[in-house]
DNA sequence: TAATTAGTATGATGGGGCAACAAATTGATT
DNA sequence: AATCAATTTGTTGCCCCATCATACTAATTA
């Protein structure tokens, strides 16, 4: 305790949103139930909820008789209260989606894009997917509540601006207010592993989680560390980068794109995959890749490789299994210094988890102090893929839970 | 926000302690610079200013007259609010202190011991020399505010149980309870490094920080969190295990007593020193080494090797650079995780600062992500080898300067 | 003596707690 | 079938006590 003064506004905001986000996690549930959870008196908890009702957070959904007396009011998230658009930024592609309050996806849209050749291009091209995206929301009478955006590299939160994106070769990007002026939207940027924890956290697999891990694997390996029931971003929201701890998983060291050697991200990012798989090729000529690669007119992917190794090609799950081996040891150190909850494993290779996980989960076991493995669950994000897009998302819904715009 | 639920009180004693803790950080400092730093009314801070005299914690030290107006009262922390027992428990040590609210030590003293012969025998040595702390400070008019125990290992601190310490090879031992019912104070129970970690946020290095990690060196090397203005300790106490992430430092791996091998601390704890200076020592025999041995009829130990190191022997010397280097290693793994603003290093091996500091700066340059390494200042525990004592004095005080004694 | 800064006193605002009450149901009793 | 006690839910009115705003007193300098 003790980080910040407080006053009365801040005691009414603050049981406000922790009413609200109970509301949120264990929907349908009434007002006496609240009362017993939180502590505060029934009168209180009244009082709380006409106001979330009168802010059309929330809302009454019929009345549950169990037992003896009067039956409760239930209540739950207005699903209605408005309507989200999310964008990620990725490496090769752009993803908008608008969802409900409660994250129910209403609209899509996906396109490859390539940030190398002009940042300008790229940020047009979202521009005018979020434009659609905005049009398709308006045939629905809601409104927007605001729209969040996931990308890759370190974000200082409150300008919403991207400082530096390494795998992108973007800086000092001013996303807030370039999107902010053109949607009239409150705009939020974060970083993409932490949007996808916040989304974990909210819609997914930690609602009740106070510590837990989130990693998105993928062109490189990023973490979201939600410690003490927020996410930590250090001192100058750097953290997370936990896939360049140099571990040591095979003889020969690849040079990883940030200069050194030995990083952990370099034996278990998609590139690391593609590469085992490579190489098994040149040895064995019995694999299904090189078929499925020229039926489909496509390089090299991890879409490609799981779907050989769904038709059980034995260099494809081998590959996926030893990548698999490497992420475990990064995950022992991970678990080892945090002790948490859970891990949950997300971002594009995670479409490959049912091979990856086991895995993961023997070579931890091997690498971490067993009073602690125990404790620890490892987990797929039930957003795959689109972990980042959903915590996107949920960066917007999690402001408004906060009830207090000003935040912290 | 939003953690828990808030109400009047909390709001006074929050405020309370968030006003004791500024007057401990920045002592002297008047009412109205405490208005105009918190933000809060001027006559707020003047009830709780009389709140914190009247408990004894605070008191007046004069007035200061600078430029025009009435002069300022000045407020400081009453050193003499009560003396604090502080005792860590080493792998083959007893070290018990006596300071005053400040952390300035009045008692000390340091007893060999041995935990591996006979628990009991451990515990009943630490009691004698607790009671003569006590009959010493039992000298000045002033009453015992309580007792810490810092210990290697992991601790259930609201029970004031050790749970499980590897280093020690004890498992559940009821310290709080044992301590207790002997002195009839308040018994603190803590991890080293935590412990430590809380003495550098109270009295030492990181006053002012939020997001700070500690590096107790020393049998093993373990480390406290202090993340979010807080410790982090996991799901189960366990968080700050950070010896134990593989790294791969040198060709051989040594086996770490937890069973792995390529164990970060198998690099750079003080028994990987001596290994360093006795292979050094079979290969050249120039160094002064076995003469102090001799001299002192003393084994090798890291006192003796930073005495040879002082006296200019290069084997001592190179033996620390090289642990250095692999420390430096492990440490750029943990900024890139943590991006913390400091990283403090303590524990026995600390008293050879000098000589690691160089390598470990070097090395955490070269294989941590530049952006993120400008930022990490690393630093020697102006507590050295103490740390853990001065914190089992922290974690009592840190509890007073929190008001409510419902914790949090 | 005016200006300036420090600290205090008093009443206002508005949080949550408490206790009595009203509302809506079940189920046993008549 | 009608009634009444028991039970649980939710509301109302009053209290206590946080901080705040304002006006005040206090102590210094120029």
């Amino acid at each position: 305790m003790s980080n910040f003064i407080t006053d009365q506004t801040f005691v009414r905001e603050n049981n406000l949103s922790y009413v609200l986000r109970l509301i949120h996690a264990r929907a349908p549930i009434s007002r006496a139930q609240l009362a017993t959870v939180t502590g505060l008196n029934k009168s209180t908890i009244s009082s709380l909820v006409d106001e979330l009702i009168a802010r059309d957070l929330v809302h009454e959904a019929g009345s549950n008789s169990s037992g003896a007396g009067r039956p409760a009011t239930m209540l739950e998230i207005n699903s209605q209260a408005g309507l989200i658009i999310g964008v990620e930024l990725g490496v090769d592609f752009v993803s908008v989606a608008v969802t409900d309050f409660l994250g129910k996806i209403m609209w899509r849209k996906r396109e490859d894009a390539n940030p190398n050749e002009d940042q300008q291009k790229m940020i047009d091209q979202t521009l005018r997917i979020v434009k659609e995206a905005m049009a398709a929301g308006k045939k629905k009478n809601v409104s927007f509540l605001g729209m969040g955006l996931a990308t890759p590299g370190t974000v200082d939160i409150k300008k919403g601006v991207l400082i530096f994106a390494p795998n992108l070769h973007w800086r000092n990007v001013p996303f807030g207010k370039i999107f902010s002026e053109q949607t009239k939207l409150k705009v939020f940027v974060e970083n993409d592993a932490n949007a996808a924890a916040t989304a974990e956290h909210l819609f997914g697999t930690a609602r009740q989680s106070q510590d837990f891990l989130f990693v998105f694997a993928g062109v490189g390996i990023g973490g979201g560390l939600f410690l003490n029931g927020k996410l930590y971003r250090g001192k100058n929201g750097y953290a997370g980068e936990i896939g360049h701890s140099p571990i040591m998983a095979e003889p020969s060291q690849t040079v990883c794109h940030c200069g050194n050697r030995g990083c952990w991200e370099t034996y278990a990012n998609q590139y690391s995959i593609i590469q085992r798989v490579q190489a098994r090729l040149e040895v064995k000529r019995t694999s299904i890749v090189p078929k499925l690669m020229a039926e489909q007119n496509s390089p090299l992917t991890i879409p490609l490789i799981k779907q050989a190794a769904d038709a059980g090609d034995k260099e494809s799950i081998d590959s996926f299994t030893e990548a698999g081996h490497a992420m475990g040891q990064g995950f022992a150190g991970l678990i080892n210094i945090f002790n948490p909850e859970k891990i949950i494993l997300g971002g594009p290779l995670s479409i490959a988890g049912e091979y990856l996980l086991p895995a993961i989960k023997e070579t931890m076991a091997r690498h971490s102090m067993p009073e602690i493995d125990q404790q620890a669950e490892v987990l797929l994000s039930p957003f795959g893929p689109d972990a980042s897009l959903i915590g996107a998302i949920a960066i917007v819904a999690d402001d408004i839970l906060s009830i207090s715009s000003a935040g912290k």
